[in-house]
DNA sequence: GATTTGATGTGAAACAATTCACAAAACAAG
DNA sequence: CTTGTTTTGTGAATTGTTTCACATCAAATC
């Protein structure tokens, strides 16, 4: 196996994703093995892209017997580290924060919400199977559950500075879903989450598809464009 | 200008919204031109790729002066078609459906929800200033505000079906929440939005940077990976 | 108004990602 | 056990993206 390069990593890794989706559906549509060209239909990329992404990740397969789901699946739980449980703390709970944490899914895929925070008093819970503490015991929580990645989902304006208060007290990755760039130290891994961007990029592709200048397959171009 | 071909805009396209997002912030602090640079600076890449990007899609600044914010902004806008209103529909008003109902960041960027369904009768409330139809009422409204985009946010098992129904039904481009790849014909643009997936990379690159195999740079690689 | 300075805009060069093409492996059939 | 078929795995070729380098221009200074 070829040492990846660290640029190699970076689309592969986000197909690994986008494989893994498929993989899941088709398993749930009772298939057990597929060739590289199965998936990459169901992926939309070329069985070549495929072999080589998981060349990639040194992900073998059977010459002419494909790939086995399960294996694939199990091999890809050990590269996003899904055998140890995640702990996480999400910071603001109004609309979008209240949705997140009920949302199961998160702990289906090993991913605790094991506190919720809040700067205002009238929401405190603290008996409660997920509480809302206030901010003054964060730190007493990120170390007692070794939290190391936050969920943001306060308004804009206090973004930056819960940002800064959780890398002060040992978070290392955040998804902040506050339409704010955060400026962070090195070292700490922030994914910006914006729904109007995502929002805004359908209706220009919608615009593009629909105006029909120049641009063919705007739908595929798309899909490029996120994996 | 050199005509830009239909690769040359994944990416800078991509990188447009960044640099958008900067250019907001920027300007509520008050800055009223910026240069590549610290454009650059803001966003995390280089001059060079700014101007380049720029250049791709025609952007001229002042040489020596670079560029002012206003008219970035409005040539932006020009891009993204938000010189027109946009009309939405949302489908399904559970607890991610009810959250961006609420969203007003939308509505400030001329995004319109102007109707959201749901199949629970109980949901349903029509006299409202966002009203919740039954599905059945779908082709009408949609006609009736010539919405070409829809947001889905039911359940993974409905979603499919869902957007079977809203492209029958004219739609074009969807956003979707659910944990599924949606299949769709040509010519329809879907984003499919995992919130799972982004916490599990966050998690993913954290473990990286924790056990520092290798990989430097991880905080950098990683926002190369999205922009 | 000539000269210096500092920034843009963009081909060309360097680098990265994808696709091609085919050897190697696995299995089936004769 | 040999031959034919099918699919993987991966260097090599191609295609796409970023960085470099510098001509060009606008403003400031003399
Ligand atoms: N609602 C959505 O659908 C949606 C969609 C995309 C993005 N967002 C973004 O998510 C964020 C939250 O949106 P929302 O609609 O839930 O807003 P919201 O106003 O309903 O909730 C914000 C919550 O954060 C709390 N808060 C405020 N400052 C705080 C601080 N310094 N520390 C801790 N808690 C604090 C508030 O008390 C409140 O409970 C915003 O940045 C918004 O732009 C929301
Ligand atoms: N809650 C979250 O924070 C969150 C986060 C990410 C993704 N999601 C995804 O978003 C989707 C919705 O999540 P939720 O938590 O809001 O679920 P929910 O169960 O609270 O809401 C789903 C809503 O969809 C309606 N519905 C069901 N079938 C329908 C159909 N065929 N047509 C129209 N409406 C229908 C239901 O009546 C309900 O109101 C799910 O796919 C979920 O995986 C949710």
């Amino acid at each position: 196996m070829k040492q990846f390069t660290k640029q190699a990593i970076k689309k592969s890794l986000k197909r690994i994703f986008l494989y893994r989706a498929c993989l899941v559906r088709l398993k749930t549509m009772g298939v057990e093995k597929v060739f590289s060209y199965t998936l990459a239909n169901e992926a939309g990329v070329t069985a070549d892209q495929v072999r080589k992404d998981f060349s990639e990740f040194n992900i073998k397969g059977n010459k002419r017997g494909g790939y086995d789901i399960n294996d694939l699946l199990e091999r890809m739980e050990k590269i996003f580290h899904r055998n140890k449980d995640h702990n996480i703390v999400l910071i603001g709970m109004g609309n979008m924060g209240m949705a997140l944490s009920k949302y199961n899914k998160f702990v289906q895929r090993n991913m605790n919400i094991v506190a919720t925070f809040d700067i205002d008093p009238f929401k405190h819970k603290i008996r409660s199977d997920l509480p809302i503490y206030p901010m003054s015991r964060l730190k007493e929580i990120i170390d007692r559950f070794r939290v190391r990645v936050a969920i943001i989902a306060v308004p804009e304006i206090s973004a930056q500075e819960v940002c800064d208060e959780l890398v002060r007290n040992g978070i290392k990755g955040v998804v902040n879903f506050a339409p704010v760039l955060l400026k962070v130290p090195p070292g700490i891994v922030i994914n910006n989450v914006n729904l109007c961007d995502e929002l805004e990029s359908v209706i220009y592709y919608v615009h593009q598809l629909m105006s029909g200048d120049g641009l063919k397959n705007i739908e595929l171009l798309y899909r490029d464009m996120k994996y």
